[in-house]
RNA sequence: GACCCCAUCGUCUAGCCUGGUCCAGGACACCGGGUUUUCAUCCCGGCAACACGGGUUCAAAUCCCGUUGGGGUCGCCA
């Protein structure tokens, strides 16, 4: 049985690169029927709120990534807080310290700065070589009994340490490389390594699926998880989220927050799509998946192992296009949040017209303003028509008004017929007599067609745009003469 | 600097494992054209890449070595 986890630390909100690792785990545990558990690696006390650990929950769901087994839903391995398993992690630290796998390492900060420098100018690797590690237990108590402040550090053993990654294939590091870390602070607080692997061992998670940011921490994590004398899980490394720079995704460089892109009226459905398309593909030409066609289509083998640009103008596209495939219903309850004071009978109208012109949710306010607005405000000039003057311009919308007043029911066939007969009788080029009345009627020169968005305005509003554009016209032609 | 990883169009990628079917395919973006009352959609077309150098081979994007470039990590963060 696979168990796979997600573990975000909550010290920020949650970043489009954990969405990624939590959808490609997703994709993988889904696929092989196995769970999927959300583990909360809060042990970062200092950086930790409660806040972001909402925000991660809320832009997971948002993203339809659910979870078996989790702080807030339960499961037979919780706690599912790290800040809730300290005792856990004491055991295991026991064992440790028993086993002199572990030892209380005194050296002050400065004194490692120190250390740390002077190794980085001889072009050593800066790992910890202090004299801790050979302090006998009587020394180790001497210490303690002065009440000096000591971290405990694992012993990173001596030796050439290989896993088979499940993208990356076999991937090796020698031990003495890196030297003994910390798992436990002088206050106490267990570090992430530590709590990491013993959770992982403890939760029974078979695949740990993160990113490659962590290939470095896996030789710690399998030594860790043998000196406990556990099986350490299958591990696989994702590549990298980029900034167009191509260095690592960060919020210098980019929005990084999934609550971002929602807030802009990314579709879940589209980001979900995007974010699998960044390093994974389904090997055939299709691009656009929903969540349960990935999941069907998704195969860990086939993610690649080069980082890959967050490229904003494809995730546009792709959300365009979902836009286009909602129903109608579903297209309007999407965006009642960008235009909440608009009354639904009449926005049922109104969407149709710009849902193929919509590649973000937040752009309808500013296209639907002048369905909304009493007053239009708009350069005059606009109404000035192609190769006509002002006069000629103004003229035209008088007749246009004209005509337009037989008109009962203003249907698109019946503006139809009656402006393009207009048309033929002034002799003029429909486009320039259909701009200068789609300015008069929108403000804008950019608008849905003319008449379907005539129709939904309704006879009387259009009436005085027209109206309000002729005045705008004499007074034109009036400075001029 | 050390260690590790990576390397196909501007971007995301297919192909690479199992060399020839690849003068390298698709998508986004971009450019041009068509449809059209504007915008958008839609349709058609175009531009554009195997990082470099050596090998191996009848044949290399595909295998090997090196170089270069890029990235990640080196925390008493995760």
């Amino acid at each position: 049985m696979i168990r796979t986890r997600i573990a975000p630390a909550p010290t920020g909100p949650c970043h489009v690169g954990i969405a990624r690792t939590a959808l490609f785990n997703y994709l993988f545990t889904r696929k092989h029927g196995g769970t999927f558990v959300m583990r909360l690696e809060d042990t970062d006390v200092a950086r930790s709120r409660k806040e972001f650990e909402q925000d991660v929950y809320d832009s997971l769901r948002w993203l339809c990534l659910d979870w078996d087994e989790g702080p807030d839903v339960g499961g037979d391995f919780g706690p599912y807080r790290q800040s809730e398993r300290k005792q856990i992690y004491q055991a295991a630290l026991q064992k440790l310290l028993e086993a002199n796998l572990a030892y209380p390492c005194f050296c002050t900060p400065e004194e490692l700065e120190e250390e740390r420098n002077r190794r980085l100018k001889l072009k050593l690797p800066p790992r910890y070589k202090g004299k801790c590690p050979t302090l006998s237990r009587a020394e180790q108590e001497a210490a303690k009994a002065q009440g000096k402040p000591y971290s405990i550090r694992f012993r990173m053993p001596d030796k050439t340490i290989a896993f088979e990654d499940m993208i990356r294939g076999k991937v090796q590091f020698d031990g003495a490389e890196i030297g003994d870390f910390v798992i436990v602070k002088p206050d106490g607080d267990f570090i992430f390594h530590l709590s990491n692997v013993v959770d992982d061992i403890e939760m029974k998670i078979t695949h740990v699926i993160r990113g490659e940011d962590h290939v470095s921490n896996t030789p710690r994590h399998l030594a860790l998880a043998e000196a406990l004398g556990a099986t350490p899980p299958t591990y696989g490394h994702i590549p990298l989220i980029l900034n167009p720079d191509r260095s690592k995704m960060s919020k210098r460089k980019n929005p990084t927050s999934v609550s971002d892109y929602r807030q802009w009226g990314y579709l879940p459905e589209a980001m979900v799509n995007f974010l699998a398309l960044i390093g994974w593909s389904s090997g055939t030409e299709r691009e656009v998946f929903s969540l349960d066609e990935l999941v069907a289509a998704f195969s860990i083998e086939a993610v690649g192992r080069a980082g890959a640009i967050f490229d904003i103008e494809k995730l546009n596209w792709l959300n365009g296009n979902y836009i286009r495939a909602l129903p109608l219903e579903e297209l309007q309850k999407r965006l009642r949040p960008y235009l909440p004071d608009a009354d639904p009978d009449y926005l049922r109208r109104v969407i149709p017209l710009i849902q193929e012109r919509l590649k973000r949710l937040d752009e309808a306010p500013a296209l639907t303003e002048f369905f909304f607005r009493d007053e239009l405000e708009y350069d005059p000039a606009l109404l000035i028509a192609k190769k006509h003057t002002a006069e000629e311009s103004r003229a035209a919308l008088s007749q246009v008004l004209d005509r337009l007043s037989t008109i009962e029911e203003f249907g698109i066939e019946s503006l139809e017929n009656g402006l393009r007969g207009l048309v033929e009788e002034l002799g003029w080029k429909t486009g320039h007599l259909f701009m200068a009345i789609r300015v008069a009627v929108t403000g804008s020169t950019a608008t849905p067609p003319l008449f379907e968005t005539m129709s939904v305005l309704g006879k009387e509003r259009c009436l005085t745009r027209i109206r309000r554009a002729i005045e705008k016209l004499s007074a034109m032609s009036g400075e001029r003469t």
